[in-house]
RNA sequence: GGUCCGGUAGCUCAGCUGGAUAGAGCAGCUGCCUUCUAAGCAGCAGGUCAUGUGUUCGAAUCACAUCCGGAUCACCA
């Protein structure tokens, strides 16, 4: 039982002795910081059912509290609010939970399994920020999940056929001269962009210049010679013809490569990945089963259609008339071939909330058709990130390159750990991983720390802070206490937890109020699908812990107890924000 | 136009199962390194919580309306 649990419990049996009034529900919330106590009770709701003024109910609980709870200390009333403050002993107890648990806020298995789907990626652009906010959100979701009792199956679902592939395949094959990684010295995935954003500038030359010959533009942009001849390639690659097949495979292995170096870079990998040209003809069985379960109908052109206006949303195409699928067609297939793959409890997908309704239509189908992972399916959807100047746009080339971005914090750590001088002792090996974890640690939880569901803005000329909230804060403080832990180890200072009547410092019981609310984070955090729940987590713990450093001393303290106390919390506080970073993937340095 | 999401300090964001004088960080201004890492700490200043009405003992939080921004409503993915 934890200890809001039995002071609830207090609250309610003071209540009801008192009032002889039963509370079902009690809520505590915690004390304003300029009031003293660490849990509030608020009795205005009260004064209904009991005919007393507010801070008189407030008084009898709290004096029953002080009187008779084995964890309430003291008490004041405030108007209506009662203010409760903790034994000492109790303090202590909670620590003892906190430092002897190992796995302290890590939930056993809850026997369920989920699969959560991210990244992504298109095989024609390398990766830019907002597949960077996918892929973070992904990754530290699935960790998140497991810390929470689940067993997860990461997945990506790579978007390697379709037309945009071969728009960037027709403008190499048309102007790349044989030009390769190797040749260029560019990157697979860039070199493969950089004929996307060729095939795109031809291709508005085409529509400009029939424009000009008088043709409408929405006709031009449907006879320019390029987007047909892409189309045809699209047709031979769907006939395997053995030239465009060899093609899109040097291309697609290119980008693999440059893909793989970006995955490793950013510590991101999935358990199974999923290839959509072997599965984008999946689901058309299902349309079969729909149409002889009455769920789809065709209509004269035989095109295959579902009606979700009972729903709240539209008619939906299904299947084409000439029989080719839809995106929604290859969905409805590849989910079932998850479920026959791995048999999860629940899908999640994390994509961008453009496509809400596409997610909503495919929910609505699946339940339609019965499915049984239906209502374990969920859409994790989150918002673009923008720039001031609005959206980016990969083909207009408007976007903040997710290397580029990777390279220049990088350059910052370094530039920036330089001038603070600390590590001139590192070797170069030491230093640069140094500069990686700084690096990536500022990058994800700028990302990580919105809410996901929110849109961000990125602004390029502002690069992003290594000061106040952001990762590096929170690993600099690791680093501290590190620096601590070091130096107890050499003196043969033991953590230990102090005898009863050791009477704790302020500090150090804001200290243990903020350990002990790690679990309740990583449970919200897992509900919510919401990493920044940690990301504010480790923000508030690194900062409670960086006010206790400056208010009391460690080492020099008189008294034994209170040292060896201290580094005892101090360790603890280190563990727990390995782990709180460590759930959004951002690696911790020893020294920094 | 229908649907969905958002609008909180100059900027970026918390808070949103209703509760105390609305919180951080950045930027600005003051202090604090002979003692455990100053990537830190303490403080000052900065707000019609888009607007209006309602519900309530109490509203940034709930309801309704309005304004503004974004997404979506493709035989694209």
């Amino acid at each position: 039982m934890t200890i809001e649990a039995i002071l609830k419990d207090d609250i309610q049996k003071a209540i009801q002795k008192h009032f002889d009034v039963t509370v079902e529900d009690i809520i505590l919330q915690p004390t304003k910081k300029e009031f003293e106590g660490f849990y509030t009770f608020v009795t205005f709701p009260l004064t209904k059912s009991i005919r007393k003024s507010p801070a008189e109910i407030g008084q009898i609980i709290g004096t029953e509290l002080a009187e008779h709870s084995s964890v309430a200390e003291k008490f004041n009333v405030v108007q209506g609010f009662l203010n409760i403050s903790l034994k000492d002993t109790t303090w202590l107890e909670l620590f003892s939970d906190v430092f002897n648990d190992q796995d302290f806020g890590t939930f056993p298995s809850n026997g369920q399994s989920v699969m959560v789907e991210f990244s992504s990626p298109n095989t024609n652009k390398p990766l830019h920020l907002g597949h960077l906010r996918n892929n973070f959100l992904g990754d530290s979701l699935s960790k998140i999940l497991k810390a929470s009792g689940y067993d997860v199956v990461k997945t990506c679902l790579v978007n390697d056929r379709g037309i945009h592939i071969c728009k960037s395949m027709l403008a190499y094959r048309e102007l790349g001269n044989g030009e390769t990684p190797e040749s260029s010295g560019m990157k697979g995935d860039h070199l493969a962009g950089k004929y996307y954003v060729l095939f795109d500038k031809e291709y508005k030359t085409q529509i400009k210049e029939l424009v000009e010959q008088g043709m409408p533009e929405e006709e031009a942009t449907k006879k320019a010679p390029w987007i047909l001849e892409a189309q045809k390639l699209l047709l031979l690659w769907e006939n395997n013809d053995p030239e465009t097949v060899a093609l899109w495979h040097k291309m697609n292995g290119w980008v693999y490569e440059g893909f793989r170096q970006t995955y490793d870079k950013i510590g991101v990998g999935f358990d199974k990945t999923y290839y959509e040209s072997n599965t984008y003809l999946l689901g058309k069985d299902i349309i079969e089963e729909g149409l002889s379960n009455n769920v789809f109908y065709k209509k004269p052109d035989n095109s295959v259609w579902i009606d979700l206006t009972a729903e709240g949303l539209d008619e939906k195409l299904v299947l084409r008339g000439d029989g080719t699928s839809v995106y929604i067609t290859q969905d409805l297939g590849t989910t079932e071939l998850k479920f026959s793959d791995f048999h999860n409890n629940r899908y999640l997908w994390v994509v961008g909330n453009e496509q809400d309704y596409h997610f909503k239509v495919l929910f609505a189908i699946l339940k339609k058709l019965g499915r049984p992972y239906a209502d374990g399916c969920y859409h994790i959807s989150y918002g673009m990130v923008d720039l001031p100047s609005g959206k980016m746009k990969s083909r207009e080339g408007t976007v903040v390159d997710a290397d580029d971005l990777v390279e220049q914090m990088i350059q910052t750590a370094a530039s920036r750990t330089q001038e603070l001088g600390k590590i001139d002792d590192f070797d170069s090996a030491e230093a640069k991983q140094l500069y990686n974890q700084l690096a990536l640690g500022a990058l994800k939880y700028f990302l990580l720390k919105v809410d996901p569901k929110k849109r961000m803005l990125f602004n390029p000329e502002e690069s992003i802070d290594f000061q106040g909230h952001t990762g590096p804060f929170i690993q600099y403080t690791y680093a501290r206490i590190r620096s601590i832990i070091r130096k107890a180890e050499q003196s043969g200072i033991q953590p230990v937890i102090p005898p009863v009547s050791y009477v704790l410092h302020p500090a150090e019981k804001e200290l243990i109020f903020a350990l002990s609310q790690y679990p309740v984070r990583v449970q919200a955090a897992a509900n919510e699908f919401a990493p920044s729940v940690i990301s504010l987590y480790a923000f508030e713990l690194a900062k409670v812990y960086n006010q206790f450093y400056a208010e009391v001393s460690i080492f020099s303290d008189p008294n034994p107890d209170s040292v060896k106390f201290r580094v005892a919390l101090s360790g603890a506080v280190s563990e727990t924000i390995q782990k709180a970073l460590g759930l959004l993937g951002i690696e911790v340095p020893e020294r920094m």
